[in-house]
RNA sequence: GGACCCGUCGCCUAGCACGGAUAGGGCACCGGAUUUCUAAUCCGGCUGUCGAGGGUUCGAAUCCCUCCGGGUCCGCCA
């Protein structure tokens, strides 16, 4: 476990570069950078030291390239201002494929690094169905927790569940006093609650007295009635099984939660407060941190922490959880909404006030919204994740039934599922957090190009090669010298740096990058050059093993982000 | 009004943190490849003032400034 050739070949090219700027006496460190296919492994410009020595980046480049480089590189040359660092291919394909092979099913992983990191994702409000502008959460958290775990990290995966607040209350509310429609033929608990949800919530418009009763209600609750509380929480309970429900059917699951109510009834929000008193300005009776000076003004450094009748908001909560996550992990890892931004910004400052030298990570990610506009639950303007991955499902299933009637009925079903659950996912984890989508049908469901099947395709066709070919046989890696099993050797070797570089960066979207571009290295691969056919009986040994290579690079890129690699489809 | 984010072919998107070789993909459209390991594949064609302008630099999609367009936020809501 825990070779990473990229970096090795990396490590080895930086010494012939000491090497040469030693030899050229310069003293401005050039820099190796990744050269384009037909060019070699790395590159260095040698504009870099043309001030310095006086005379052209091309005759630099051309002295720069008498210097002898190490195995497996070959000697260096000069293209233009470029010296350029090709490889040897036979010592090249050994070096990379016996790292693959030692590490076995775990090639691309990292060491195991001391940081414990706890990630919370999604931590969706408990009143109804999880929708399509929230699934980025589940799925970039998801992801990234995967990422984080493969590159070493020690990572808990939580879900805050918020299970208070007027949101809950009025739907505690609903769910108590609102008659069901007898001809409501939803079986899961959240999509009826949320119905009776809607219903409070247009009720609630110019209606004073609910109005007064939901006040009454949230007070008595904040105020710390736990039998109040523990009915409010049932119902909490009742939606967030429907919600983990949803996330299970996705491959998202935790390792724990976090309720809100907890923080009230065990004290800890309350000791927030009192902690924060001393800091704080009063207005009207409420209570505020002044966070003028904290790159904010106005109202946006006002941050409340007590109400006038002395309940505490959800910034209290946050700080409280906060304070919790603290004493848990090294590092939090938040992945929360673009809209959440301002409260991050005053939670932090915040922490700062109080003297506290840490804070969460945060990832922002941007709304998916529908053409007509943002989805809201209230508001039923809404595509519920469910009813996106049934659809998706359904048309892996008609694609599936169109190419393989020799399968089973079970086993069509089975890779239906597998194909419509990853597309669903890759569609959205493809995307950099912060860009906003507009959510379209066509495009959610795209299964050719750059889309789930596509890889899970390269994946199919390894194993089916792999599946066929009855054992190995003699294999000698150094005949493994095609143009295309040298750039698929290539694209292998990169596999643990990406995604410990993604893990570092939490940057999800670049294994998702790296994946695409892998398959389809491989699938030129697979048009170059036959396996099975191969002769001598020693290069089809050494395809077979660039095959199994292959086949571990995918499923692991796959899995890194949430996705089933199949066997056949 | 202020703060933060985004702006790259008709549409979606990578590259930007760390500046270097003709800005990569995908969709759509047109044309081709299947007696060969699954054609959910592959090949060719078409499409770009990298939002605009200025600056820094030998070199800018990438860094800096200004502006424009879009998103998000600025509650004793969560």
């Amino acid at each position: 476990m825990g070779h990473d050739p990229w970096t090795e070949l990396r490590d080895r090219a930086e010494q012939v570069r000491r090497t040469i700027e030693s030899e050229l006496r310069v003293t401005t460190p050039g820099v190796l950078q990744e050269a384009p296919a037909d060019h070699g492994l790395f590159a260095l410009a040698a504009h870099t030291w043309a001030k310095e020595l006086k005379t052209s980046p091309a005759s630099i480049a051309t002295r720069a390239s008498r210097v002898k480089p190490v195995s497996p590189f070959a000697p260096l040359r000069a293209e233009g201002p470029y010296v350029n660092f090709t490889v040897d291919p036979a010592p090249f394909a050994e070096l990379v494929l016996s790292a693959v092979r030692s590490d076995g099913e775990t090639y691309g992983t990292s060491p195991a690094r001391k940081e414990r990191v706890l990630l919370e994702h999604t931590s969706a409000n408990p009143t109804g169905p999880l929708h399509v502008g929230r699934a980025r959460n589940p799925f970039l958290g998801d992801a990234l927790v995967r990422l984080m775990r493969a590159a070493g990290y020690k990572v808990t995966s939580e879900y805050l569940v918020n299970d208070i607040g007027r949101q809950m209350v009025l739907l505690y509310w609903a769910v108590a006093h609102l008659p069901e429609d007898p001809s409501d033929s939803e079986e899961r608990i959240e999509y009826r609650y949320v119905k009776l949800y809607q219903k409070a919530s247009a009720k609630l418009e110019g209606d004073e007295t609910l109005k007064r009763e939901i006040e009454r209600l949230t007070q008595r609750f904040e105020g710390g009635d736990v039998q109040l509380t523990k009915d409010i929480r049932k119902v909490g309970e009742a939606v967030l099984g429907g919600i983990l429900e949803t996330l299970r059917r996705v491959n998202v699951t935790y390792d724990s939660f976090f309720w809100e109510s907890d923080a009230i009834l065990d004290g800890s929000v309350q000791r927030v407060i009192e902690r924060l008193m001393p800091l704080g300005k009063e207005e009207d009776g409420a209570r505020y941190l002044d966070l003028t000076g904290f790159g904010l003004e106005g109202d946006a450094a006002k941050y409340f922490f007590v109400r006038r009748d002395g309940t505490s908001l959800y910034t209290t909560r946050d700080i409280a959880y906060h304070l919790n996550k603290m004493g848990r992990c090294d590092v939090a890892i938040d992945v929360i909404g673009e809209d959440h931004k301002l409260s991050f910004q005053r939670l932090k400052a915040a922490f700062q006030l109080m003297g506290i030298d840490w804070a969460p990570e945060t990832i922002f990610y941007a709304f998916v919204n529908l053409p007509e506009g943002r989805m809201s639950t209230r508001k039923g303007r809404v595509v519920y994740l469910d009813d996106l991955i049934d659809e998706a499902i359904d048309r892996a299933y008609a694609e599936v039934a169109k190419r393989r009637e020799d399968l089973p009925e079970a086993r069509k079903r089975e890779i239906a599922q597998t194909i419509g659950v990853a597309a669903v996912r890759y569609n959205i984890v493809r995307v950099q957090a912060e860009k906003a989508i507009t959510f379209r049908w066509e495009e959610a469901l795209s299964f050719e190009g750059n889309s789930a099947p596509f890889l899970q395709y390269a994946h199919a066709r390894a194993c089916s090669i792999l599946a066929k070919a009855d054992g190995h046989g003699p294999s000698d890696l150094r005949l493994l010298v095609h143009p295309q099993e040298q750039m698929l050797i290539r694209w292998i070797a990169k596999f643990p740096s990406t995604v410990r570089e993604a893990a570092e960066g939490r940057r999800v979207h670049a294994v998702a990058g790296y994946a695409a571009d892998f398959a389809s290295q491989f699938n030129l691969f697979y048009r170059d050059c036959p396996v099975l056919a191969a002769e001598p009986a020693s290069l089809r040994g050494a395809r077979l093993g660039l095959v199994d290579a292959s086949r571990v690079v995918l499923r692991n890129a796959l899995d890194g982000l949430g996705l089933t690699a199949p066997k056949e489809m």
